[in-house]
DNA sequence: TATGAATGAGATTTCATTCAT
DNA sequence: AATGAATGAAATCTCATTCAT
């Protein structure tokens, strides 16, 4: 396809920004998450984010070569926050200390999904396994997972595959969360919290099914 | 477009079709099920369906108006796997033949999420609650929501919100599956099904995670 | 930069093309050489070659991923007749026959340059020896000059490198062209042979200057 | 656009420059020889030049209005030099010193044609004849040419066309010269005067092809 | 019933030029 | 005198849909 060779802006990402120039790449990020969630990764136009972003069609095209480049730093942007999430998961135990324990990592679970769920989300729409896309996609809910993997062997009870157990709990948080914010359900942060908090400790620590009240 | 559902109007289904056409119809929603399942809704195109069934482009418009409506005839299949799917759920118990019977009755969810994944999943990355699209999707969970909660409702000994568990487990469900039939994580079907049979039974039904072995 | 995978038109170079798209294919190709020869390669839009073609802009892109890859289509065709004209070179007598032979030679070459002139030209606009289209332009030229050596070395009474002397007349021949082409100059195209022929026979196989009359 | 070309009124020209603005101005002109070397008139960006220069985006603009006008100032640079190169050819006669004298007065052309290659070549791109570009273009080598002919018409034993031969002589030396720039062909520089000397010696004052050794 | 070819609206991308500091 | 950022017009390219055979 042969792009003629020097690039024009050379996307952002390389060259030191000044405070300006910070300020619109934020507002070009942020007008991104919001266009994503709205339609979705495919069905966004660049000239939605920009729009959006109140900036001009070219000055996107000096801080990203395209829409993908934007989704890939927002990416790195959620892997960061996801990894700092993984280390902190605590040590559960059977009891409601245990309980509480779990109950108030995922609040951050959730927050963090707030934040950035459009992204998270768009993995899901594109091709599967195959692009650097996937692969970082794949990589965020691993290396999260790799951690769950580590509790549940230290403090479950039963005797399941740790690794798809865990999988099957990252699911069920990843897929419950969407449901949640994209209003396909209504249902209240905290009873999310509570039942995703429940099943969990249940399902995977031997927990007693505590709910409060 | 905003065809009546029921009579979905695409050019082929108003006229008798022959078996050759027939065949060519069958031919192209195969090929839209791959083709969803490799690019995902947005991104695929009419003209990877058409190369797919090795049909010619011209053809396809006499059998649907568009893409939307060729995914629409495809929902309507899925839609009537699942229902009757969720007609079938059996009241779960706690002991084993509890965890055997749920066991089964995944398979066979497994079974049709294997053929029809694509299709469940194209839902997630339309704009959601919009569509008649949307609506249908939520249907077909809802349905099938509907009558996990009345068997949680019954078997259930926790407390927990009878909707909002059946959603999480469903959640799980759907979640899981993708994860293992994106080759996100490798994993066999029989394990998948007993963590999935597993996880449930013991997160929803008061099992006491039996697993065979 | 990451175009999606999957083409829509397959540039035609590939399938196999009906009487009407061959149609179509070489009024392209025609309107390429005569927008390349108004514009020069870079300044030619793709759009007024499909204006000049009377094509629709879409149907470009049916044959042709982009403007250059009419240009190495064309390319193509020039060096084919081009080897060609070099394999009949014939052996350049010091005497009036020889003078004859190497004009009636000459004839052919001005007319395929009067045909692919704007391509053979555009090379020069390129960046040079960097691309394909530098190396296949080299090619050209050089199967060509490759045979006029060999001429020279058995007819040649100067002891001029062989090399070098082929190549400067080569690069007469096609400036020359040139001129006279872009009505820099104004000649005959009689006027223009005799004196290519008679400066290329005493320049480099030692005539004696005759012209006609 | 359609400015004087005796007072180009470029914003910098008009005005009184520092030693620093010189400086700049020089870069810029320096600059656009290379990239023009590099990428040819046409596809040279803005852009590519201010970035070789090493000077911002914004700066260009308070020199030249825009690019034709930096390109025009080379043009006077080049004319100038030509035009004083053209006033000193000498008198040709047959013998060995004819070829001397040729052959030195070769090596001062080549020697502007490495500096100034780029910006000869640049003309050839252009919509022919139409523009002031072109206009100037052709005065350089039509005066160039007149010299010649002088010569040619004082000197030559044969009956050419002297205006003809003019052209076809400085046709092959531009080629030539661009071929060896261009590194399309190998040829070390005093070869390449060799040839070129020894060629038009023979081919146009009826030289006895001397070539040194 | 089927096909290859053509269309054109709309999206993306480039880049000369202007602006604010 | 210099700069980084922004702009928008014009070009490229894509692809759902229609057409003629």
């Amino acid at each position: 396809m042969a792009r003629s060779i020097g690039q024009l802006g050379t996307p952002a990402q390389g060259r030191e920004l000044r405070a300006r120039g910070r300020r619109t790449m934020r507002k070009l990020l942020d007008a991104g998450v919001e266009t994503f969630a709205k339609r979705g990764y495919h069905a966004a136009r660049v000239d939605d984010i920009v729009k959006r972003a109140k900036i001009s069609h070219g000055t996107f095209y000096l801080y990203f070569a395209n829409k993908e480049e934007l989704f890939l730093t927002l990416t790195q942007e959620v892997a960061d926050e996801m990894v700092g999430l993984a280390d902190d998961f605590p040590a559960i135990e059977v009891g409601p200390k245990g309980y509480l324990e779990l109950r108030s990592w995922l609040t951050r679970l959730v927050e963090v999904y707030e934040r950035y769920g459009p992204v998270l989300r768009a993995w899901t729409e594109t091709e599967i396994g195959a692009s650097e896309f996937g692969r970082l996609g794949t990589d965020v809910w691993t290396e999260f997972s790799r951690v769950l993997i580590e509790q549940i062997r230290r403090s479950s009870t039963n005797d399941l595959d740790p690794q798809i157990a865990a999988l099957a709990v990252v699911a069920m948080i990843e897929r419950f969360n969407y449901y949640v914010l994209a209003r396909q359900v209504d249902v209240s942060r905290d009873d999310m919290l509570d039942t995703l908090a429940s099943v969990t400790h249940a399902g995977l620590f031997g927990g007693a099914n505590e709910t409060p009240g």
